[in-house]
DNA sequence: CGTCGTTTTGACACGCTTCAAGAGTTGTGG
DNA sequence: CCACAACTCTTGAAGCGTGTCAAAACGACG
């Protein structure tokens, strides 16, 4: 815990959503230490290449995972929101192979890798939740393959705002959501692989299907529509698991 | 081990070349139960939505992962050679959000979850081993993410064939290349998210850099051309990892 | 009030898809 | 060992979705 205000319980919540803890072990993740930093838009959190010694846990803001081709054009192949952890796959692999930016102001929780490593190596349950959590962006990772290699334009856009509205838990029952997503048409347009030209047409035409995405607020008048459109099936986020579905494959010592 | 002479050990070089274990952990590794089967080309491994108790490692063949969209038009989001465990993450998340089908004919060893659970709890380190080389299968899938979203054609399929010649060992010094490559021209269009009839035209056009590719043989007169049209930096695959490199960052006990 | 990034619009070009049909290849059963 | 079926691969012609280039309108911010 720091003055800042904030602690590690939100991250907690994201494990134990999907893993099962126990109160110690949860504790174990309270106690991480971890240094707040601040991040304007378009900054760098990690370089390509760089070694780190540290994990980033995101508390504030949007944060993307950028690649680039030969030419320098951009593609985001991730998206990370509050609550995240686009970086936990450092902890067992340091050389980063993709930079992380931040799309909007952000605060980032910086958690040295050796106090993860001695809490997994003290509760090796940790390891399981922290690798689980892993393999759900990784899910998130092969359905951005199919969104951009079998979509068009328009699928492709309303997936991402389908994805993007589910996990942030924006559907509400009567079918209409509404959420803020910090993103420009450009950052859009590299997370679908368009241009940014084709992508604010295709929002256009989006509008006719009650969607609108104007200055980062998100509007949808019917999410099944927009699901549909989207082609979205949210069985990969394996998101607000009921604690039946939980899992914990190593026993409590 | 069994009566069919077949055995982990390029398991367990495989978690080697990134990851240290000890001897004992290599054994623990070693002595997984297994049980051998085989697959005809075109056969399900594993359907969507399956519930799994045992992994699938592959011993011999080429083995897709499958998605699709709503139109049905099928998306390879990973591709398995010998070797590989494409379902070492069943063991965290034991539901299938994808399909697994066996491109060629293959041999694939089923190891129960059960003994995995037994052995990673006794020695962690090899969860964190198996952790590494699912994170691995991750940033493969960010770079693929790169190829259908950011680069034409000509350079998907480049990148592709890059890809697998080099997780094959198949570059030689003389900068020739030769590999057999189990897929159809409607395979690669799948894992390019092409049409089978753009793939044959692009194909024929990759002749003139020295590519060819008939009837499963993937044969380049010059690597670095083709790494050059591909944009491929072999960075991603972490493959031939020197000694110094490889990692562990829990202690042995 | 001016600057810079973002959004919008238009005209045109081109890469890839679609549809269709024929040729080649592989596997299988008689 | 041949004959046939079922895949694959190949080629052509036409259409369309998306990209490219350019410029103007808009908006946020200092």
């Amino acid at each position: 815990m720091s003055d800042s205000g904030l602690d590690l319980q939100r991250f907690l919540d994201r494990l134990t959503n999907r893993s099962i803890l126990t109160e110690q072990e949860q504790q174990a993740v309270l106690d991480l230490p971890f240094r707040v930093v601040r991040y304007d838009a378009n900054h760098d959190l990690v370089r390509l290449g760089e070694q780190l010694n540290h994990a980033c846990f995101v508390a504030e803001g949007l944060i993307g995972r950028f690649d680039q081709n030969a030419r320098g054009e951009r593609q985001i192949t991730s998206l990370y929101i509050a609550g995240d952890m686009p970086d936990l796959l450092s902890v067992v692999q340091p050389t980063a192979t993709s930079a992380l930016v931040a799309l909007s102001n952000a605060t980032v929780l910086h958690v040295p890798h050796q106090a993860i490593r001695e809490a997994m190596a003290t509760y090796p349950a940790l390891a399981e939740a922290f690798w689980r959590d892993c393999m759900v962006d990784a899910m998130i990772l092969a359905q951005w393959v199919v969104n951009v290699g079998r979509r068009n334009a328009r699928s492709r856009i309303a997936h991402l705002l389908c994805e993007m509205g589910y996990r942030y838990g924006a559907r509400s029952e009567a079918g209409a959501a509404a959420f803020r997503l910090s993103m420009t048409q450009n950052h859009l347009a590299d997370a679908t692989g368009l241009t940014p030209v084709h992508v604010n047409r295709t929002l256009k035409a989006l509008a006719a299907d009650g969607v609108s995405f104007r200055g980062k607020a998100v509007r949808v008048e019917n999410w099944e529509v927009l699901a549909r459109v989207g082609d979205f099936d949210s069985n990969y986020l394996q998101a607000e698991m009921e604690p039946q579905q939980r899992l914990r494959i190593l026993q409590p010592n």
